[in-house]
RNA sequence: GCGGCCAUCGUCUAGCCUGGUCGAGGACGGCAGCCUUCCAAGCUGUUGACCCGGGUUCAAAUCCCGGUGGCCGCACCA
């Protein structure tokens, strides 16, 4: 792949990326981000914020939360489970089974929650063979792709570096929600750096073993149906639904015809494609893939991953939006006993009626003794189930037993319901940093005269500019560093080189995607402004000294250099 | 994890098969200088590499073994 190792080679040699621990003879799936790399990395995250945070227009708030997470956490998320797939493989024609599957078709044996101990001494009594050569399977392995760590001293408390930060959303959603004000909907965003050590990281930067996620969990309440607004309803959007029917239309007759599960979904497929474009994909080249049943986390009732075209690695997925139901706040509710759940109040409260045991409490305590509470749970909820009729027996622990008369009474009470408790409904979006980050460069890359560009959104260049006096003349150099000086001091990322000819400092900043390059020449000297240079077209204007802060102001909000009514240099 | 191919200055590469002539050559880049009034110009100088560890040999960039990393395929994963 020419492609690839082109943007590979650029990326290098001019400080976007490079394989990590080089020195030590570098690790599969690092990278680290040089200068250029980080600056544009910053951008997207950057822009990320803007869009989705400042921007948002229903509450959304960031956090930030660790990256050891304790062994229980992602017990409950599902993680310790479904991130471990216990596997084997035929040494003879290398393919690869679910260990406890295969076990379990050809053995008829249960396999379920056994560990891996437990299934090599089953591998190593039975017989358990390839199913395409019939060589025999003796050994299994565990693939878990949470990276695994310790707390504290003695290896006294597992616990694992987060596979993504929603996690850290989750347990903290009584507090955030809380600060909130408790009311929906409300997002929880936050960026962050995620472990997953995968079995084979390859391709550059697209799949790593650590990396940062920009992901939000969307709390809404499911039964608030909310209406598309209309913008929304009128975005026409590419999806592949995992039928495999190519969709194109618009995301109002995509929620009626059913193909995206709610209103929140086609409203984030909306910001993400907004926010695609804004990163300079056009909408025709921003696909919504629908996976299928089995293809997506264990946590999802549905989810769209969200493909960019790379000229390298074909489609890539650099983002995915996942309706995660109430599965998190629920199975953390269970597991760590805290109620996560929240009440609103009806817009109509009503009453209803229900049954109520009053229940001498002296009397439970002298005939059951410690027993005592067992006996007022069962009789709760036996009133729950409705006015019992006749003799009241329990059937308890310790036996069957009958209740006198006096013991307990029920009545009906007519109550008054104000409020409804749920879990809150969950939409994720979830954005690769990094592999935004590959796929800007990738998408940027042009060539022109046999020289590499990078035409990047301006709001993504790792300078906003760039100074140069036309020659090594002091006179030059003294006007451009103090155009340096007043440019860095208005807000400018600004790139200065007095260094060898102009066309070779041009063509040092096209490469790593400098927008405008301002040049200081001989009539600058004399008072008649200095020229401003745009980097996809190479053409110049001149501009008038005092307007150049207005002129890169109007450059940076999107207006361009031959809309300004400026005069043609060359 | 498996198989195939591969690993030399910042980058691209020559050399390896057939060990010594390699104190590892070139180009581009970088740096310093000269020259230069708008697109990698020219000249001079300079910087800088044999992935790591063993082994064979008088002698290893070169041959052998192991490791690490990369690419491709299979598989896995989101």
């Amino acid at each position: 792949m020419a492609q690839q190792e082109d943007l590979d080679e650029l990326a290098r040699r001019r400080g976007f990326f490079w394989p990590s621990y080089e020195i030590y003879g570098g690790v599969g799936g690092l990278y680290d981000l040089g200068p250029n790399g980080t600056s544009v990395k910053n951008r997207i995250i950057q822009l990320w914020r803007d869009h989705f945070i400042r921007s948002s227009e229903y509450p959304m708030v960031e956090i930030e939360t660790p990256m050891v997470t304790p062994y229980e956490v992602l017990e409950a998320s599902g993680h310790v489970e479904s991130f471990t797939d216990p596997l084997t493989i035929c040494p003879k024609c290398h393919r690869v089974y679910r260990a406890d599957q295969l076990a379990e078709s050809q053995l008829g044996v249960k396999t379920e929650g056994m560990t891996i101990e437990q299934l090599n001494e089953l591998y190593s009594k039975e017989t358990v063979k390839c199913e395409a050569c019939g060589t025999r399977l003796e050994t299994v392995q565990s693939f878990n792709l949470l990276f695994q760590t310790w707390i504290g001293p003695f290896n006294s408390e597992r616990a694992f570096l987060r596979p993504e930060t929603a996690q850290g959303i989750f347990t903290a959603f009584k507090r955030t929600f809380e600060t909130a004000r408790r009311k929906l909907p409300l997002g929880v965003a936050q960026v962050g750096r995620v472990a997953r050590n995968e079995i084979s990281p390859r391709q550059s930067l697209i799949r790593m073993r650590e990396f940062t996620i920009m992901e939000f969990e969307f709390f809404f309440d499911p039964e608030d149906a909310n209406a598309l607004p209309k913008k929304v309803a009128d975005t026409e959007v590419r999806i592949k639904l995992s039928s495999g029917q190519l969709y194109v239309g618009t995301l109002g007759d995509a929620l009626k015809k059913g193909y995206v599960a709610n209103a929140w979904m086609a409203y984030f497929i909306h910001q993400t494609l907004g926010f695609m474009n804004a990163l300079g994909f056009s909408t025709a080249e921003v696909l919504f893939l629908e996976k299928g049943e089995k293809e997506r986390a264990h946590y999802s009732s549905q989810t769209f991953d969200v493909m960019v075209p790379t000229k390298g690695w074909g489609d890539i997925e650099v983002a995915g939006i996942a309706y995660r139901t109430d599965y998190d706040l629920r199975h953390h509710s269970q597991k760590s006993g805290e109620d996560l759940s929240v009440s609103v109040a009806l817009p109509q409260p009503y009453a209803r009626t229900v049954v109520r045991a009053k229940v001498d409490r002296a009397a439970i305590g002298k005939r059951f003794g410690e027993r005592s509470k067992e006996v007022i749970d069962a009789i709760n909820q036996l009133a729950a189930s409705g006015m019992p009729q006749g003799r009241i027996v329990l059937n308890l622990s310790f036996g069957s037993v009958e209740l006198d008369e006096g013991i307990v009474k029920f009545e009906e009470v007519s109550e008054r319901v104000t409020t409804r408790k749920f879990y809150p409904h969950v939409v994720e979006p979830s954005f690769g940093a990094d592999r935004l980050l590959y796929a800007v460069i990738d998408h940027s890359i042009t060539e022109r005269e046999g020289r590499k560009i990078l035409s990047l959104p301006a709001a993504l260049a790792p300078y906003d500019v760039a100074v140069f006096p036309l020659i090594d003349d002091e006179s030059m150099k003294a006007k451009a560093l103090s155009l340096v000086s007043m440019l860095k001091s208005s807000g400018f990322y600004v790139f200065y080189d007095d260094d060898g000819t102009i066309g070779r400092r041009y063509a040092r900043v096209d490469e790593i995607g400098v927008p405008w390059a301002i040049t200081v020449d001989d009539r600058s000297i004399k008072g008649e402004g200095v020229t401003i240079r745009d980097r996809d077209s190479w053409q110049q204007w001149r501009v008038a000294d005092d307007q150049v802060l207005s002129v890169l102001g109007r450059l940076r909000s999107g207006e361009k250099l031959y809309q300004m009514d400026l005069p043609r240099e060359r």
